[in-house]
DNA sequence: ACCCACCTTCACTCACATAATCACAATAAG
DNA sequence: CTTATTGTGATTATGTGAGTGAAGGTGGGT
């Protein structure tokens, strides 16, 4: 099958104009008018695959996005915006979209986030892991224990431990992988050494995480199912809360048996 | 007719969840989440006017985008992710998205946007106006004339204004109702004073802008087509770029002889 | 003044995606 | 073993947008 999203600037850029909500029509309207700077309808249609008695439809939807502009003349002569103004302008316009979503979330979201759970939750996908990852280590007010592969420590995680280890929090980070993180490594802050990386050499690779006794979570690194290009792997986490939570209690109880070890 | 956007939180977190791509029943289902804060697909079912056998295919849409857990047991069970994360999600997604457009239409951009154009250009919207006039600010190396109501100099303007000025533009400003703008509006930076406001007085109000002695741009406010609320007018302008643009020429002899009346 | 070419708008068909409903299998509880 | 409930799949309907064609209007050329 010959996919529609190559990469090339040209679809590139339609495709993210089709995601930011406008028609294939007025995407592929717009970056012809890029790239001609001005023109016509029927240069429009000649460049880009659009038929030239849709062009005025697609310049009107243009138009009320402030994207393009139309001189009234015969024939009408059209022109886009520079590349700068349209970014800045969908960025202003989503920011506040997700303002709004946030707000009116929040008047929705009940008062006790962090009740006991029962059971164990199952997230898919390495982003949405760390963001799991982010979340626990904001909401943590005493202790975290982290054990992670390198290439997962990304800058949004760091950075949340870095708060957390600045507002109180006894931070202990620890590498699965004994390749990089001999010591400590240089963008965490100090005192964060736990334990000899060595000591979860031939765990399933992934992170385990526990937050002030009370929240865990355990993910892996899965091969993703045969794909063809070298498939950066997928990871799996499952992950649980309160006091008498399974999974808290049995990752609980192999950090102390572990951290208790080595005293 | 009855509008679904209602402007309880419920409606505005689905219409937002909905223009960031999600499917109304994904939007409604993860709202529904939020407010439970976990629940099976029956829950959801009776909160939100999702079908319950499609709350399965909701959530799985959700949890391509780490917006939800389940619990895999019997009765499954769901969980939203918290309302700052969704933002946070969201608004990086499309920042991302942003830079992506930006950066492929900067190289579809011919090199010569700011040619000789022939005829005027009209723009629609209040908030588009003021990008045109950023763009303009923005592009000036020389001189900056601008008349312009109170209302229309909005931050965003007046940064473009600062900005153009430290960087050694000769910056002229004056305001059309000479209500607030007595001396010099003190968000502006010093020496922008041009011409006593009330030799504006009478013309039709809105924004006379000229850069460089060759883009020009004249807008004037529109009252809404009789419209419900007090329908804050509509602005409607017109520009052109070029030495001998018409409307340059018009405009530019039009401020060099009230200038030179001024002496 | 007429004709012709082109531009512009409008009306229509078709296809696809999503909403919505139903039927059936699987599981757990009594 | 029965039964209610849960999960999965197939099926239909509806609405939106892509694609096409026809008709009206405008300007230029003869």
């Amino acid at each position: 099958m010959i996919s529609n999203d190559s990469d090339d600037p040209e679809s590139i850029a339609v495709d993210q104009l089709e995601a930011f909500g406008l028609s294939t029509y007025a995407a592929r309207t717009f970056v012809a008018l890029t790239g001609l700077g001005e023109g016509t309808a029927k240069d429009v249609s000649a460049l880009a695959e659009v038929p030239r008695t849709r062009v005025y439809d697609a310049t009107a939807e243009l138009r009320e996005h402030g994207l393009v502009d139309v001189q009234q003349s015969t024939p009408k002569r059209f022109t886009a915006v520079s590349a700068e103004t349209t970014g800045r302008r969908f960025h202003r316009q989503y920011t506040r979209r997700a303002d709004a979503l946030t707000a009116a979330l929040d008047e929705i979201e009940p008062v006790s986030p962090t009740g006991e759970q029962r059971g164990v939750w199952t997230v898919t996908g390495r982003e949405m892991v760390s963001d799991r990852v982010v979340e626990f280590v904001d909401d943590a007010s005493e202790e975290i224990v982290l054990v992670t592969l390198d290439v997962l420590l990304t800058d949004a995680v760091v950075d949340a431990l870095r708060s957390a280890a600045d507002r109180g929090v006894a931070v202990r980070v620890s590498g699965m992988d004994f390749s990089a993180t001999d010591g400590s490594d240089d963008r965490l802050p100090d005192g964060c050494g736990f334990e000899s990386p060595r000591t979860w050499s031939g765990v399933p690779a992934g992170r385990l995480l526990m937050v002030d006794g009370r929240r865990t979570l355990a993910s892996v690194l899965v091969d993703g199912n045969g794909e063809h290009p070298p498939a950066p792997r997928d990871e799996t986490a499952i992950w649980g809360a309160g006091e008498n939570n399974s999974l808290v209690v049995v990752l609980r109880a192999m950090f102390t048996w572990l951290n208790g070890d080595g005293e």
